[in-house]
DNA sequence: ACCTAAGGTATACGATTGTATACTTCAAAG
DNA sequence: CTTTGAAGTATACAATCGTATACCTTAGGT
């Protein structure tokens, strides 16, 4: 008697089991689980593995948690920034007329709502093709390692520096100076991630949530503006 | 031979375990634990009990947890509005002039700026003062428990809804509709939640922290009321 | 062709866990 | 007084836990 043809293939051996272990702490704790919740043979059961096999690829749950979000840095850092200039390229040549600030607001407003609707948009769209990434990220933001915290906190805080850079290489909002970008900048980036767990929860409001988001986005950067006391350039846009 | 005092002192036994639990919890939480990694026995013995005793008083965590978030809204508050009444009365007499915005900007943003520096002054003391019950409470608003985290959700709303009537009722930015004010309250209530882990685990960066505070604050509403077309009333007061 | 180390497994052991059952104590209502 | 219910304890047990030790398989370098 034959084996049956699954018994027989040998998988590629290319630390298979640490893809599986992943995947097993996405699942589980994407489902009201935390990483400090969950055990050794739990996880290790979820992946379909021996317990032991855990400790081949990673010293403890720190370690599995930091890899995780190194992956999960990776995945999204760039694709993210590639958004960003995508966004911006879609909507500024149509009016690369190129008018000043001072010279037509309502106008150069309008630009800046078109790209930052757009990027929020993609950025949502992603998160929404990564929901357990986005729910450990959140979770162990404020959750019990502090080893997971700090890596968590840095990753954001790169997410920010991208940001700023962005806005400032495409000249979205002449008024901001550096400083005040940046700052807000990481005010939203965690804003953003956090709204992203009622993004992922409830799929009815997802409009809403990006209306949130925009409207964040346009609040802040609009009132520092004006608090550089750069205001003429942007208070002629709302008003009547 | 007589027994020692403490020996022959009957507490009085109102439920003087639950205290002892909900105390625990507090301390073990605090310290790089969340409260879905608690164990029954760890909890018991933290709090100097038998496990049992643990059914005596609670159903489950979530009882524990929810239990727990009753008692901080109680403290927090009421103890939270009179703070905000208390820093608006310790400045508007001062200028009680009543000067309407639109004639002078300048002096009424700088109301408006004193209130909300003394507010959150205030605020961060009341966090230094209870700091583990601030960290339970940030820990579990995306931690694993879905029941945790909605009445932790509900708490910042109420207090969202707090703030909002606040500022209306002392008529801190007359700029500013009712809509828009709650959606900001929303934002400043979670945004300044999160800020009190900074600000306990920093203690040498908390002036910082609470500028932090105040400028995010500051810019949401600034930039609302433009956005809400009354620029006119603010933009004035941070021109050269 | 051999060796080695990495990836994965099997088994076993003591510690810890949640909970069930039964017992105690004591305050207060009857 | 008696009763009764709430608060806390003692003991016990099966399940699960983390981890130590030894073993198996295979890819890749020499």
């Amino acid at each position: 008697m034959e084996a049956p043809w699954f018994m027989s293939i040998k998988k590629n051996p290319q630390a298979e089991g640490k893809r599986l272990l992943m995947d097993a702490a996405l699942t589980l704790t994407s489902n009201n689980r935390s990483l400090s919740s969950l055990s050794l043979r739990e996880l290790s059961r979820e992946a379909g593995l021996n317990p032991n096999t855990f400790y081949r690829h990673f010293k403890d749950f720190d370690d599995l948690g930091l890899t995780i979000i190194a992956e999960l840095t990776d995945q999204i850092r760039q694709p993210l920034r590639d958004l960003r200039r995508e966004a911006a390229a879609s909507v500024l040549p149509l009016h690369a007329v190129d008018v000043s600030w001072e010279e037509n607001p309502q106008l150069n407003m309008k630009r800046f709502m078109q790209v930052n609707k757009a990027t929020i948009k993609l950025f949502f769209d992603f998160v929404a093709s990564n929901p357990n990434a986005f729910i450990v990220g959140v979770r162990e933001l404020h959750g019990a390692s502090k080893v997971m915290r700090h890596a968590l906190r840095n990753m954001m805080s790169a997410f920010a520096q991208d940001m700023a850079e962005d806005v400032e290489m495409l000249n979205l909002l002449p008024g901001l100076d550096k400083g005040p970008l940046l700052a807000l900048s990481e005010v939203i980036s965690r804003d953003t991630f956090l709204l992203s767990m009622d993004y992922i929860e409830l799929p009815d409001q997802r409009d809403n949530i990006c209306l949130q988001a925009e409207n964040l986005v346009a609040t802040l950067f609009i009132g520092s503006t004006v608090i550089g006391g750069q205001g003429a350039l942007v208070v002629g846009a709302f008003e009547d």
